[in-house]
DNA sequence: ACAAAAGTGTTTGGCGTACACCCATGA
DNA sequence: TCATGGGTGTACGCCAAACACTTTTGT
């Protein structure tokens, strides 16, 4: 969140910022986009800020499209951030004054902050984690293994994934999650992730099945151990309307 | 949001807001407390500022026990609404001016805000809507009457209630809405008309009392046509509880 | 006695859960 | 040929939905 791209700070909205738990899944695993500062080589989660003649909703597209090339995915606000002391003493003046950083660019980094907490779910493969300069790094890290991280930024990510855990339960994922072609095993690892237990493979086909967003394809996985898998993709017209209507029943 | 009871505007989180939909059950209707300001004849949901070093929830807490002076209350945040056009245009600076408003304060009303939503579960008759001053009105009305809203407020409101139905799924509601004593039908009705459908009687009984959270009382409502029908009233320790882990199944 | 609302029980169907067998492939 | 994972079908049980009759009370 430190000075980067940034323009002058008075063109942002004081006070509010943006983070992002951008979710991709890969290797059976679900995986979160994080970043690790030059400044004081701790983690967080990407965000930014917001200029005054952007929506929220916008800024937050610009925040996930700096940080993984991608556009159109889905993002969701989830909630919004505000203890007073939530990001008291992160930025110590000294600091930042020897970071070249005018007194009005301190007052700016040292006020109280409120954040508007987005989630995202995005196809890990056509994602290109994009570093603001070199002295980042931004890298996908398994969400069972993430580090400690600057500021209440752990609680915005736990917070994410209880919501997406819930919204599980409302809606279809997989189509923002997966490549265009997947086997069910692996959906179903993916929906296994998220809720942290496992399911019945012959159940979770049936119930998969019933939704009607899937198109089965006649072609199969290959080049791998074992019987080869079914491929599949979504059928986008009908998943849309799941997901506008909803589901009626959860995992 | 006029000033009112306002302190000066620096010691606010500048260009931020909260917004509460606040929920009451009388009349088998569900009612929304509502604002009619002196200002321009224009109802509006109850708002107001965020001190500097209060964090948000509290200023939520605040504006409920402004209006009300109801305290430790079922209160939510659902939504932060931050379309840079949602005030554009709302204050004209010759009418704060009029108002004998200093040109640093107009420039605080009529800057872009962001506004955090949250909405509130109120017990109607231990509620008492209390006007900031003389020219302002505040009421409880059906939320099928609710006339036009300023700003985006009809969208806020419209939110709030989807987000109270689909949240009606995942926990029990009622013992904020409720006097202490009640009766099945009357619990039903607020179902029926947050939900907007009728239900059927029998197995509304059969569900909501295996959730095990209410208590029969052996008492009978008086003075009313037809059988009268028997007291319940919530177990209040059990309440919390399913409150806490949520339900497995809803409506 | 009649109307209106409250209280109670039963049946049925669908879905979620549990479970077993066969098939294909790489080692 | 064996281990591993994929694909398919069935039986059971519970819960939600649909539904009818009796009871109480005011008029």
């Amino acid at each position: 969140m430190l000075k980067t791209h940034l323009k002058n700070t008075k063109e942002y909205q004081p006070g509010l910022s943006i983070d992002c738990v951008i979710f991709g899944f890969d290797d059976n695993q679900l995986k979160v986009l994080l970043i690790k500062t030059g400044y004081n080589d701790s983690w967080s989660l990407p965000g930014g800020f917001i200029s005054k003649d952007e929506d929220i909703d916008t800024a937050a597209v610009s925040v996930l499209h700096s940080r993984t090339g991608l556009k159109g995915i889905f993002l969701r606000q989830f909630n919004t951030f505000g203890a007073v002391k939530r990001n008291q003493d992160h930025f110590s003046s000294d600091a930042l004054a020897h970071f070249g950083i005018s007194p009005e660019e301190v007052e700016w980094y040292t006020s109280r902050f409120v954040t508007i907490g987005y989630y995202a779910l995005v196809n890990f493969s056509r994602a290109i984690p994009q570093p603001d300069n070199s002295s980042e790094t931004v890298q996908w890290i398994d969400h069972n293994e993430v580090p400690e991280l600057i500021l209440d930024h752990r609680v915005i990510l736990d917070k994410a994934l209880e919501t997406l855990r819930t919204e599980l339960n409302l809606m279809p994922i997989g189509y923002n999650l997966l490549p265009e072609k997947f086997t069910i095993p692996e959906l179903q690892k993916l929906y296994e992730t998220i809720l942290g237990r496992t399911l019945d493979r012959r159940n979770f086909l049936r119930k998969i099945i019933s939704i009607g967003i899937l198109t089965k394809l006649d072609e199969k996985k290959s080049n791998v151990a074992h019987k080869a898998p079914n491929l599949y993709s979504f059928d986008k017209e009908k998943y849309e309307e799941v997901l506008k209507n909803g589901l009626t029943q959860g995992w």
